[in-house]
DNA sequence: CTTGCAACTGCACACGAGTGCAACAAAAGC
DNA sequence: GCTTTTGTTGCACTCGTGTGCAGTTGCAAG
């Protein structure tokens, strides 16, 4: 029945005995109004209720203010902590954040980047998955911009901002041998991301360097239940490892669960663990877990600063910028010494 | 340099030879094309990387496709989990979730909604804050629709989703005294929110019913933190209770590990602890919690359903509808018995 | 062949805003 | 008093799409 009936300029302009051009530059900054105009303009529009139309609006500059985030698995720890922290800063600078959910398979991806083409989004960030390389260069074409997190990609044109996950994963095992660990352990998720997989190498490589062997497993998706059933696995071994390096920190409290509860290990005496992320259970007294920290405020920020800075600056680098970040090491008390 | 050059419906015609209205009702499901026709056109759209405005649609059909979540705290377990099942809901109704973060003034939802008009949403669904009245009734005027979860508001329009929480604190007494304990306490949030006072209030009242007094501590923000701040507080009394009720998951993950891990206490024996939301964590090994599960799916569920059934259906209850939804209480290992 | 009907197509207008341009008024300068 | 300057204002066009209406086409029935 009662249809949307939003208040128009048109509707503001009449009340205010004004044009509709003097509504419009009112709420343009930087435009050119009157005093008492502005004012009889504004009070009009309070009394109706009047709010700009941004649809309206970004049809015209061709610009809608609308910033893509295309997520999976956003309930999980790591990635919701890095939402709250690009919303906010998109908010701050004026933005506002689409949310796209995407599962896991190729196409849900690509699906998202439509859907941000239709909406005009200015940009898209892209925390999961990874487009097809035909999508992402039509968004390119289409003037959006880009940004890939922790993605690892070699495309041009995309802002990618990636960690040292390679080298952190060797510092753990520096770590690991000065605590006097000897059979040490990867455990990681079968998923396969280039950002997990570089912390496999790293830590494989950097051992092999000091003349050690590694198990490596993998399991599941990168979450508790995981790193549960990959200590099930690793730890009925007759050699049973004395450090293990989680891929994740939910998988890392899972490990330390079943290895406490299941197998009556003590962490770190007899079971030094390190895991990646540093959410927020990681510092939690049940895990006291040490842990990289992801610098998620610092993702966020070179994301959103990005964004906010004018075209012309960015397109000198023709491919793209690349931004690498640390991760640094946060010493809690699931490895002995420190 | 690039400026945005999306490629428009006139192109499209141009390039398959036809009008641009057969391009426009190619994409409108419903409309009369003939096959010829609708070929042509998806072609040329195909190969010159077309994709419909929704800008320009919404503003034509005056209904943007897009609902803004209003949310603080998004990297909280319960919100972010409320958030995952609601954007999958929203996707698969066709509609865009727009996320808005709020910090925890009351200002700060106005500003939410101000946005959610100004982008013509169709809907905002509110799971934090309280908006002002008029704001709220602005919003309804203009035809969006609102929703508020866990909000206990007495606002006539929007459509309002609650769970049983006094009832539910109630069980848990019964709970308690099955296993055998006698000092009950509550420890709860300063917050203040409708939902947790309800769980507040039917605990003592349940508990006065059966003679027994309650002592109630509230402190900070309903977070882990909070909970071991109000763990110090409650276990140093002369007076130990035996059985805590936490307003919050959160909240009795942290009173739990600083009740272990500071105090000694083992839980259940000493000390049996329920919780409230059933997060993810309450199921981890280390926590083990008995709590009450928020109905996650079904709130999503509820919400996008009203949102997708036609407007008429819903105006018959001028006062807007009240939906009553039941928290299970899921029991583990945090209260003896059972 | 004419008529009727249905399916399709295109024109033209609408949606709500921004903006270049010209008209205009007021103030300043001489 | 006249000219120049400065600041406002309104007209009219633009953005990309949906849709009512009228016109065209094709086909089958009379």
């Amino acid at each position: 029945m009662s249809e949307k009936v939003f208040v128009s300029a048109k509707e503001v302009a009449d009340r205010a005995g004004v044009s509709r051009s003097a509504v419009s530059r009112t709420f343009t900054p930087g435009a050119s109004v009157s005093a008492e105009t502005r004012r009889r303009v504004l009070e009009a529009a309070e009394a109706l209720g009047y709010h700009v139309n941004e649809l309206a609006r970004g049809l015209m500059r061709n610009e809608s203010g609308i910033v893509c985030l295309i997520v999976s698995d956003v309930a999980t720890p790591y990635r919701s902590a890095l939402l709250r922290e690009l919303t906010l800063l998109l908010q701050k600078a004026g933005k506002v954040a689409m949310l796209i959910n995407t599962d896991r398979s190729d196409g849900s991806v690509d699906r998202a980047l439509r859907q941000a083409i239709r909406y005009r989004a200015d940009a898209s960030i892209i925390l999961s998955g990874m487009p097809d390389r035909s999508i992402a260069q039509l968004c390119l074409r289409s003037g959006q911009r880009l940004v890939l997190i922790n993605r690892d990609d070699e495309q041009p044109g995309p802002l990618r901002i990636n960690l040292d996950d390679y080298e952190a994963a060797g510092r753990v095992v520096t770590a690991f041998v000065r605590a006097g660990c000897r059979k040490l352990a990867f455990a990681n998720s079968e998923v396969g991301t280039p950002s997990l997989m570089a912390r496999e190498r790293g830590f494989v490589a950097a051992a092999n360097a000091l003349g050690m062997e590694v198990s490596v497993e993998r399991y599941g998706w990168t979450g508790y239940d995981a790193g549960k059933v990959l200590a099930q696995r690793m730890l009925t071994h007759t050699q049973r490892p004395d450090a293990v390096f989680c891929a994740t920190d939910l998988l890392a409290c899972g490990f330390m669960d079943a290895a406490r509860h299941q197998f009556s290990m003590s962490v770190p005496d007899q079971l030094c663990i390190a895991g990646f992320d540093d959410i927020e259970q990681a510092s939690w007294s049940s895990y006291n877990l040490t842990t990289f920290a992801q610098p998620v405020s610092a993702i966020a920020f070179k994301t959103v600063d990005w964004l906010s800075r004018p075209r012309a600056e960015n397109d000198d680098a023709i491919h793209g910028q690349s931004i690498g970040l640390h991760a640094e090491l946060v010493w809690r008390g699931s490895i002995r010494g420190g």
